[in-house]
DNA sequence: CGAGTAGTTGATCCGAGTCAATCGTCGTGG
DNA sequence: CCACGACGATTGACTCGGATCAACTACTCG
């Protein structure tokens, strides 16, 4: 139900990167047409995760990086006491696991949030492709330097932000990579729990609760359950920064897929 | 005030990577004789910066990343209001400027703490080595990976744990750096601010002062300004691990749906 | 239908931020 | 050599954002 918006069709586990939607986006792009063929024989596609099911967890020992297709992912790790920790969440044409590449296992877990497709790409096979493939080690290298520079944003984020820039933040955020895949940006579903997003900010879900219910009274946005409307995008961004971040904000979001 | 050009090509500082005492911690370990020589070849070392200069400023143009040799760096960004935000605290053997690969320029500013010697790598020669030794590339993929590990763990201490947990865990990890370069564990110094520290973990630095105050009432610290005793190492662990941070979780726990 | 779970709403509490005063140390100049 | 100012650190008083606790509602699914 909640998935209607995010999924594609049945057929297109067998493609070829050649004729994926995905190929301007993801680890292949700006590979040539010799290139994306090597790269394509190391590439692994399987059946579709279903909600719930696991596509690797924390310790299980590594062997492949992976590439959200179609659907989404959630990566986290579970602690001692069964709390959990959300690192975030994966959209398609995101690269999951490399945080796991250092240590022979997974750091951290991954599970489907919905009916998920993924593009497997066994890692010691790759790294050797890289060897071959300059633009291929490149890009690796940048999608990896992308994703520090993520993370110290999100660090910015928790270290000093409130609830609702948090928030105001996360919902831009979704919207983005909504709309990077052709989908609305300002009506789209959110795939998660509201104690999910709230984990994932470091707040209560009951805060998330009453942020939903207030930005909806103050007309910027209009929730049904998960399916939310931005009605004041002008309004959102100003509170996802108020005095400004940085100068050029939120650009490494865009910067896998724009075009250099 | 401004240091833009204080990188100057002396060739004075011949210390070869081969007898340097950071060779087995830093991007050059588990190169062959051969390897090492010819990374070698396109290092660049030269004067050490003073405390309060900077190694490169956010948005420079992005040429080199950076090995610090001794002394200590602070990696951060300044915001459009002129509040300041710390990513991290470098010691040496670690690795600079990573997070600027993807976009052409520096995403933060790196400032020396103290007198300090670096290690510039240019970065298109570096990119090109990777591709004649393939264990350059892997340890950069390595390094890239345990930064990205490493920011996670930082967004979970900012999220979830509290103001002592927090400074506990800072304590701990400046400890083990420290003792990695073959200093004391237990009693060493901390080149930043209390100011700084307080950014650093998201918090106030009057929280940092009262913090210091009571582990040093509580015996487990000894502290004089920024000369740290470590009196109570079992206590700090303690504290900055209260129920476990995350486990070598075994499959066992099972919870909603899973296995594939 | 009924049970279980996710989400919402209200009431209360507490950790850490903020503001403000004071202290100590250092560096400068008379 | 001391007086002075500047700045960092400490300490106390107060405030407030968001966590926690506790009902309650609304779906979903069997």
């Amino acid at each position: 139900m909640d998935n209607r918006h995010n999924i594609v069709n049945l057929k297109t586990y067998q493609a070829s990167c050649t004729n994926c939607n995905l190929k301007d986006f993801c680890l292949a792009s700006h590979l040539d047409v010799m290139e994306l063929e090597q790269f394509e024989r190391i590439v692994e596609r399987s059946q579709p995760l279903q909600r719930g099911q696991h596509l690797y967890r924390q310790s299980d020992k590594f062997h492949n990086i992976y590439i959200v297709k179609s659907g989404s992912i959630k990566n986290y790790i579970t602690m001692q006491d069964g709390a959990e920790c959300i690192f975030g969440f994966y959209l398609p044409g995101e690269l999951l696991a490399l945080d796991s590449i250092a240590k022979g296992e997974y750091a951290s877990s991954a599970i489907a949030q919905q009916t998920t497709y993924i593009c497997k790409i066994p890692y010691p096979s790759f790294e050797r492709l890289c060897q071959q493939i300059p633009h291929l080690q490149e890009k690796l290298f940048q999608i990896a330097a992308s994703k520090i520079a993520e993370a110290y944003n999100r660090q910015l984020l928790l270290a000093q932000r409130n609830s609702e820039e948090r928030f105001a933040v996360f919902l831009l955020n979704q919207s983005d990579q909504i709309g990077k895949n052709g989908y609305s940006k300002n009506v789209f579903y959110l795939s998660m729990a509201r104690q999910d997003i709230a984990n994932y900010l470091g707040l209560a879900c009951e805060t998330i609760s009453r942020l939903f219910t207030r930005f909806n009274n103050e007309g910027i946005l209009q929730v049904k359950k998960k399916l939310i409307r931005i009605r004041d995008q002008k309004r959102l961004m100003a509170i996802a920064s108020p005095t400004g971040l940085y100068p050029v904000q939120t650009a490494y979001r865009s910067e896998l897929n724009s075009e250099s």
